[in-house]
DNA sequence: AATGAATGAGACTTCATTCAT
DNA sequence: CATGAATGAAGTCTCATTCAT
């Protein structure tokens, strides 16, 4: 029945982070289950019962970390597209910082995906919000006659899949970046399957 | 070590049967680490050893779960394309299947998701050789000029992607197909985002 | 409640000799505890059940084991001493009948140590009944002036130790006999740890 | 793979004794094998985990107690000769502290024999540091003229299977000491078997 | 604020033994 | 005589969580 504190001194605050790192890091790693507090605190530097100080439980944690995930990955795409000149270019732009942060996050990024064995709502609100940025964003394009008229929700999780992937394969190829896949796929996202005519006739 | 048997007669086949059957539904609902051999055992109707007379540990079992479960995509897929006319039908009809497969596996569905985590060689390969058929047939659709040009396998990995969150969302939606949504992300493979490109070139 | 049965057919007799065979090497590779039923059926080329039709259990077996062990031990060195010229050269003979028994069956040796964990009656008879032969002989050695006069059962059991270190060593060793650390050990048997004023004189 | 932690507090150095001392007599009673970690953590009076906060293992355990066992005896063997006027003095001194020795830790000298079924090495390493000393001895007893020149460490083994044997019987007998086996047994380390070798030296 | 000892439920897995064929 | 499927008790070990200091 510990309730879970929140640090008011200094040292409290700089605990609590060491701890939130050790347990991206181990969560990432390892997996939430396999996952054990006795190694996230060991990480940290501190000793067992320290954990509980600031967090309920480890799924409390898991939680936390998944939403703060969210955060960053929103507030990021959302620097991104901010000078694009459309939405093409925003789309541009999206896309590579997406791919960026999933490298730089990757641990995370899998957690993520582990997340909806643990507490599905946070897994599913993960995307949903997403989802919800993304096509508001699509929705005023269309708007503005940017982009082709349509489902701009279907859309937004259509495009939320090409980057999923992206990522996931960046992650895979051993964190390098890789700029030509990316172009291959952004055509695909541009012009669709369809060929193009004039390209044809050329 | 005891190696795990392999059923001669027909009492242990449909031992085996049952097992498997409900390892799938464990699995899926509560992925893998949560799952108990206990409550699969339980499913089946028989006692927990038996269980390891058929598989040699949990974790082997859900390897081949996993490996079945590609087995039987890869199947489906082309299955439902081969009667296509051209590529752009072909990719209509396995999208639909692909949602339908999932819905009918949602349990395992998820399961591959979580796999990663156990033994992310099987995770990876089911990706890899999903892609590697896809990016086979969109090569060949390509010499036919049925569609774009272009890095085929980037092609079939953004593909993958908007089939995923289709699939994803179906089984969120809880279950139900969604023909309205699946038209509108059909599009954007179709078509792409940049306007009017389709009809200008009609 | 299965009676373990006497086989009566040929087969019967020839598969209840290939499983007392297995069982032999099983028990001495890896104690009586690790030795598991369905590693020595494996061994012994049958089906699991078929143990149970000879044995009653894998307790049973060891004490079989151990007591046929006992018999061929005593037997072994009966045969050994029986042409001696005198109890010097019995020793002499039975020492090195020993360890080169000891060395053949150096698996059953060690099962005998543990079975003390298993039936500490079979334990016990294994060496009282080894004992109470050699004392019965060294008796009458005594009477004939061949050795010094004493408590014959003490002298067995001290004599038996020496033996027993002998054993081991030599299957430590890698299995080679070793004559000299066995002419050693007999000296100290022969003269005991007194010097020899004659040959210290020397 | 939790790393055995090595007590701080007076609490936890009091629970890893109790712990320690139960596993003796777990051990000892029934045998590596079949003495399990519920009823040591029983014994000394906490949970079961308990017992994975201070050994890695049962087998870590069992290795701990017969090292500890191979000290305690060695320390108690030199206690026993340092007052010794010669080596046939030391010999006797040894050989009745070595039996009291074995009386009073009558389990622990079962769990020695096992050990060979659990960690060969440990069991081996028991007997050569203790063949190492004696052996030690022995060759200074030789050179002093005390007693006769010879293999010392064939010696030592040959009387450690004295000893050995000695220490069961003991055992055996239901723990009550035996001075007169004892002598007579310690006569055939004196004299050896040879008739009136010793009286005609005097 | 922090520590580290303690807990105990629960997980996977093994294996001697039984039984129907 | 032989098989192989099935059982289920028992065992070791892990780990999130609590508590006294």
């Amino acid at each position: 029945m510990t309730k879970a504190r929140r640090p008011t001194t200094a040292r409290g605050i700089a605990t609590r982070s060491k701890l939130l790192e050790a347990a991206e890091h181990e969560f990432g790693e390892k997996g939430f289950h396999a996952a054990s507090i006795t190694s996230i605190t060991g990480r940290a530097g501190v000793a067992q019962g320290t954990f509980y100080l600031y967090f309920v439980s480890k799924e409390t944690a898991m939680r936390e970390l998944v939403e703060h995930m969210g955060h960053s990955l929103r507030r990021t795409l959302a620097e991104a597209i901010s000078g694009a000149s459309d939405r093409l270019d925003a789309e541009r732009r999206g896309f590579e910082a997406f791919v960026r942060f999933a490298l730089e996050h990757d641990n995370l990024y899998r957690v993520v995906m582990e997340s909806q064995f643990v507490d599905e709502q946070v897994y599913r609100d993960y995307y949903r919000r997403l989802a919800a940025g993304y096509a508001f964003g699509l929705a005023a394009a269309q708007q503005r006659g940017e982009i082709r008229a349509g489902d701009s929700e279907a859309q937004a999780w259509a495009l939320m899949g090409v980057a999923h992937f992206l990522g996931l394969r960046a992650i895979w190829a051993g964190g390098a970046p890789d700029p030509a896949t990316l172009d291959a796929a952004f055509d695909v996202v541009q012009h669709g399957l369809l060929p193009n005519r004039g390209e044809a006739a050329a």
